[in-house]
DNA sequence: TAGCATGATGCAAACGTTTGCACATCCATA
DNA sequence: TATGGATGTGCAAACGTTTGCATCATGCTA
C-alpha cells in the first residue's frame, strides 16, 4: 500500500485563512460567534483548497456517524432492491446516509457483515435476518447499536419488527382461489424457517379451514425461495394423480422457476391452472398472461422502519422502551392469471423436459 | 440527540488485561512482539467485552478505509444491480468494503452523492456518471480520489474506464434483424447525452449502412430509458403508414412499456413484429415469448473495474500512468422473439388503450 | 565479563474533527 | 468609572486507533 496524497485538512484551510483550526470549524459549520470577516476569508480559503471535511473524523468526534446500515438477503431479487431504495429515499430526507450489503442467506456473511457494519460505527441498523437465531442480537445489545428487524420476525420480536402482513395476505390469496371455486390448491414456498415463509404458508392453511377445503398434505411443497425449486415443485404438483387447479407461489423468487416448467408442460394460464403470487414485481403486470398477486408496499415498511429506528437513535435507545411490532397492509391485486377452474381434470403430456433458454 | 452509550474500546480491553493500549493493538492486529501470556489475557479481555475495532478511527490513523464507493443511476433497474452485486463481491474477494449510493439520474443528487462519498473518506469510486461534464471529475483529482468510470463513457475517457461493447453489440443485433429479412427495422432508445445510448444508436446505423439498408428517421425513437417512453414510441412507430417488422430496443428499462404497447395494440411476437433487447435481464427468457437480447457479462465488467481501482490505490493513484479504457464482450442471445418479416404489411386495429392492470 | 541481538512493553504523537474553557475586546448600562 | 453582557478568537483535550521510538529484561556469543 502507497502512501497516499493527503486531502485538504482544517488544518490547511486555517493556515491559509491566518486563523485558528477552531475558528475555521466554527466558520464552516456556522455555530458560535465569527466575525463577518474572519468567515469570508475563511470560505474563500475553503473553496479555493475545495476543502471537503473528513466525515471520519467528525464522526469520531461527535460519536455519531449519521449514517445506518442496511443488511438483505439478495441483491438480485427486486424485491429487496425496491426496498433498500425505497429505505435510502428515507433516510436521505431525514439527512442519513445508507451502507448497504446483501448476505445471500448465507449465516456466516451475514455475521460478518453485521459485526463489520458496527464496526463501521453506524448509527444503528435496519437488518433482514436470515439466521433465526438471537446470537446477533445479543451482541447488538451489547454494542449499543440499535436495530429494527424488516421482513422477517425474530422469535419473540426482541426488538421492533416490521414486517408485511404475510399471514393475512397469503389467507387472502388463498381465499380469491376459492372463491373462483378451486378446491385443490397447490402451494409453493420457502424455508419454514423464515417466518415470513412460515406465517404464509399458515395463512394459506388457514383460509383452507375456514372455507372448509380439505387439507391435502401432497399439495404443499415447502423448499426455498429459489426459481430452481419452482421448477421442481410444479413439476411434481403437475404431475400427481389428481393435480392441482391453482397455484399458490408463496415468493416472486420462486416464480420464474414456475412459469418454465408450466411452459415446458404446455400448461395454459389460466385456462389450464390458475397462478398466484404473494409478492408483487414489475414484470408481473406484463407477463402474459398477467399475474394475479399479494401487493405490499415497500415504501410503507421503508417509512415505518425507518421512523422507528430514529426514534430509537435520537431519544437514546431507552432500553425499557418496549420494542414496537408492525405490519405494513397489503393490497390484492387482481390480475388475468386467475380464473375458475376447468371443468375436466389436467393430465400433463409427459414431455422431455427441453432445454430452456438462458 | 442523546448522549450514545460507548462501546468498549482498545482502552476497555487495556485496562482489563492490565496492559498498555499500545500492546493491546498489536496483539489484536498480530503486529509486533507480544508475550503468550500477555496476549491470551487480551483475547481474553476483549472477547468479554465483546470488543469490536472502531474502523473509523482505524481509518483516520492508517489514512485508508478499505471501502469503496458505488455510484448507480438507479436501484430499480434489474441491470444496474446485478452490477452492483457483481461488484460487491469482487471487492469483498479483496477485503473491501462498499458504500452504494443511486442518483436517479440527478445531476444535483449526483454532485452530493460524490462530494459524500469523498467526505466518506472512500478509498475510491466506481462510478456511472449520470451527467456527461467533467466538473466533478477535476474535483475528484484535487481530493486525489481514484475512480474508475462504468457503463457510461465521459468524452476522452479521462480516467479509467469499463464499459459493454455498446457500439459492436449493438451492430449485431442489427445485423442479426437483417440477416432475418428485415428492413423496416424500429428504434427505440434513450437519451444519447449518455455515451452507451450514443454508441447503441451509431452501432445500429452502422449496421444498417453496412447493408445497404436505408435509413428511414421516422423509423428512429430517441426518449429516454423509461417504460413509459417505450409505450409512447412503440405506439407512434407501428400507427406509422408503414410500419416497422422489426423493433429494437436499446434498453431493458425501456421494454416493459414496449410489450404494453404491443399488447394493447394486439400485435403478436413475433410472427406480426420482432423484438430484440440491448441488456438482457432475467424475465426475458420466460416471457412469452421469450425475449432475443444482446447479453453483456456484468461480472466480467466488475471483475475489470474492481482490479483498475485497486490497483490505482494500492499502487499509488501515479497521474503519470494514462487512463485505461476497456470493453467487456457481449454475446448475442437468440430466443424466440425474432423471426423473418411476415410477407403481408402489418396494420393495426386502432383499438382503445385500454387500462393496463398495474 | 562485556557486548549485543531478541523479545516484550509502554509512551506519546498523529490522523481530522468538535467543543469546553479561558481570554480579550467592545459597548452599553448603572 | 466600574460592571457586565455580547462578541470574537485560540488553546488544548478528546474521540479510538496505529506506530516510531525508547526502555528494559533476558540469554547468547565472543
Amino acid at each position: 500500500m502507497v502512501e497516499r496524497q493527503r486531502r485538504a485538512s482544517l488544518k490547511d484551510v486555517a493556515a491559509q485563512a491566518h486563523t485558528s483550526i477552531a475558528t475555521a470549524s466554527r466558520a464552516l459549520s456556522g455555530t458560535g460567534y465569527v466575525a463577518e470577516t474572519t468567515r469570508n476569508r475563511i470560505l474563500d480559503a475553503a473553496k479555493a483548497l475545495s476543502y471537503q471535511p473528513n466525515l471520519r473524523a467528525r464522526g469520531l468526534r461527535q460519536r455519531f456517524s449519521r449514517s445506518i446500515g442496511l443488511i438483505i438477503p439478495n441483491l438480485l431479487n427486486a424485491y429487496y432492491t425496491a426496498l433498500a431504495d425505497a429505505i435510502s429515499q428515507q433516510l436521505a430526507s431525514h439527512g442519513y446516509h445508507l451502507l448497504l450489503s446483501s448476505t445471500r442467506d448465507e449465516p456466516t456473511t451475514e455475521q460478518d457483515t453485521v459485526t463489520d457494519m458496527v464496526g463501521q460505527a453506524v448509527d444503528g441498523l435496519i437488518w433482514v435476518p436470515a439466521s433465526s437465531d438471537g446470537g446477533l442480537l445479543d451482541y447488538l445489545a451489547s454494542q449499543h447499536t440499535p436495530v429494527v428487524i424488516i421482513v422477517r420476525r425474530l422469535p419473540n420480536d426482541p426488538v421492533d419488527t416490521v414486517v408485511f402482513e404475510d399471514s393475512n395476505g397469503s389467507k387472502a390469496a388463498t381465499q380469491h382461489l376459492i372463491s373462483l371455486g378451486h378446491q385443490r390448491i397447490g402451494y409453493i414456498g420457502g424455508d419454514v424457517m423464515f417466518s415470513s415463509n412460515q406465517l404464509r404458508w399458515q395463512g394459506h392453511l388457514d383460509a383452507l379451514h375456514e372455507a372448509g377445503v380439505p387439507v391435502d398434505e401432497t399439495l404443499i411443497k415447502l423448499g426455498t425461495n429459489r426459481s430452481t425449486w419452482g421448477t421442481m415443485a410444479t413439476n411434481d404438483l403437475l404431475r400427481l394423480p389428481s393435480p392441482p387447479t391453482a397455484i399458490f407461489v408463496a415468493s416472486n423468487a420462486i416464480m420464474p422457476g414456475v412459469i418454465r416448467a408450466l411452459r415446458q408442460l404446455d400448461v395454459r394460464v389460466p385456462e389450464d391452472l390458475s397462478l398466484i403470487c404473494f409478492d408483487d414485481v414489475e414484470w408481473f403486470s406484463f407477463s402474459v398472461p398477467p399475474i394475479t398477486a399479494i401487493n405490499s408496499s415497500s415504501t410503507a415498511l421503508a417509512e415505518s422502519a425507518v421512523d422507528l429506528l430514529l426514534t430509537r437513535i435520537e431519544h437514546g435507545d431507552a432500553p425499557e422502551r418496549p420494542p414496537v411490532f408492525l405490519e405494513v397492509n397489503f393490497e390484492l391485486v387482481v390480475r388475468r392469471s386467475t380464473a375458475p377452474p376447468r371443468s375436466t381434470p389436467l393430465s400433463v403430456r409427459e414431455g422431455h423436459l427441453e432445454e430452456a433458454p438462458i
